[in-house]
DNA sequence: TAGTGGTCTAGACCACTTC
DNA sequence: AAGTGGTCTAGACCACTAA
């Protein structure tokens, strides 16, 4: 036997799911499921932090509860890396998502710092450093008007981006082409790319940062990109809200059997 | 001001992640806590089930709160699908992975439904059907030990599997080399595949079926499967423990520029 | 039987919004 | 001032485990 509060939330779920309760309507104030015999104060409310967890309402105190209008995802593929874009036209990656996406870009979405670090651990791994070496780190928070939608936080050994407009301090982003452009002019050309996702709870500052609701997870997003000789020229780490985004990936099916012998 | 029942769950969770409470280590016994004037039962409480929530620890009646084991992640790459391992081998893909990740391979971890259902809407658009038309799906429940790690339900048309032992109602797994073997030997040699992947909230019955922890999230994938000329032959929905689970691509940077004319 | 976590209640009080 | 959600308490009771 599930307990009452689950049973009452899943009874608004299933009728949120089934357009009962419309996007942007007003669910039944507690005080009034109390009256009608849905459980106590504290009952009911489990039972609305349950579904405020779950993403389907938000409450807010003086006004109520209400459904959540569902954001549409924002789907991410592999052409948003597409050389043309960067090299030959004036878009970064992140633009790119926009575009494709069909939402409209604004400038000053984007905060950017620059800070010149010991690696972590990961990142030492992946840029195969010693583990306390130096490295530049890049992050930015991005926003889709009012709402942070990710972090992402680029990794660059100084021979590669010393001198380069990618370190300088000022405020703002890579300009023109963004950072591959940056790498490209510099001599290095990316030529392909792994990438690492899995999700997780946030951390308490992420929280914070990316305003996230109650009990929402996060999908962190590993990107090593290499030149074509295999240099690793960037490591970024990306934290995204889980609700806002999906991935997608197209590959050939691999066949070992077929590959040439070395 | 945070809520009190948040600032004592960050004030535990750091300790453990500081591995000051160490995995398999309890936690003290929540009435110890309100003894201590950590605050009331309830508060206390919300706490503990906040951690829970955000698989650090795990409590069950009678024994009392102790810090998880932090199963590693699952990795999984596209070497999965390797046409060596099923066309030449006897593995199949979730074998695979498992060999992969160096546990051992148990039989009966594995349950199989085939039904003959109507095409689900997502299920009609990724093999160009009318929504409706109906359709193979072939249901696993996959297992490592006890532990449910993920479903999988593969969709195909009628006309690909009619007649093969992948549509046998017997029980059990889909024999030597898998699903990609069968269709191969039925003249359908899979060729490259778009994976579309998003985390979101489980439904009710997926809690259940997969063994979840109050508040543990998953991920949903989304695979189509392509022969050489663009058909469609399979559509696999999977939805994975968000917490067991990391995936991870490598493919080129792509350059439309360079693409040949058309 | 004693001790653990989990649920539920009744009520007080707080934070915030609207009138 | 009135009404909303959110927090917290004190206590009762239940479900489960171990001895």
């Amino acid at each position: 036997m599930a307990p009452k509060w689950r049973e009452l939330a899943d009874k608004l779920a299933e009728r949120i799911r089934s357009g009962e309760y419309a996007p942007g309507q007003q669910l039944p104030y507690i005080r009034d499921l109390v009256e009608a015999g849905e459980g106590s104060k504290s009952t009911v409310h489990a039972a609305y932090r349950a579904l405020e967890a779950e993403g389907l309402v938000t409450s807010s105190r003086g006004h109520g509860t209400v459904v959540r209008e569902q954001a549409p995802l924002k789907r991410l593929g592999i052409a948003r890396y597409d050389k043309a874009k960067w090299r030959d036209g004036d878009e970064v990656a992140f633009i790119a998502d926009r575009v494709a996406s069909g939402r409209a870009y604004k400038r000053g979405e984007q905060t950017q710092t620059i800070s010149r670090v010991p690696a972590p651990p990961i990142v030492a791994q992946a840029h195969g450093l010693p583990e306390g070496a130096e490295v530049y780190a890049r992050a930015r928070l991005v926003k889709e008007g009012d709402q942070p939608t990710h972090t992402l936080t680029s990794y660059y050994r100084p021979e590669h981006v010393e001198g380069t407009r990618l370190v300088d301090p000022t405020p703002g982003p890579a300009g023109r082409g963004g950072g591959f452009r940056v790498l490209y002019d510099a001599g290095y050309e990316i030529d392909h790319m792994r990438e690492e996702l899995f999700a997780r709870v946030p951390k308490p500052d992420e929280v914070e940062q990316l305003k996230l609701l109650p009990g929402e997870w996060v999908v962190e997003l590993h990107r090593t990109t290499y030149t074509a000789d295999g240099t690793v020229v960037e490591f970024a780490v990306g934290v995204h809200a889980a609700t806002r985004f999906a991935w997608s990936y197209d590959f050939k099916v691999p066949d070992s059997a077929a590959e040439a012998p070395k």
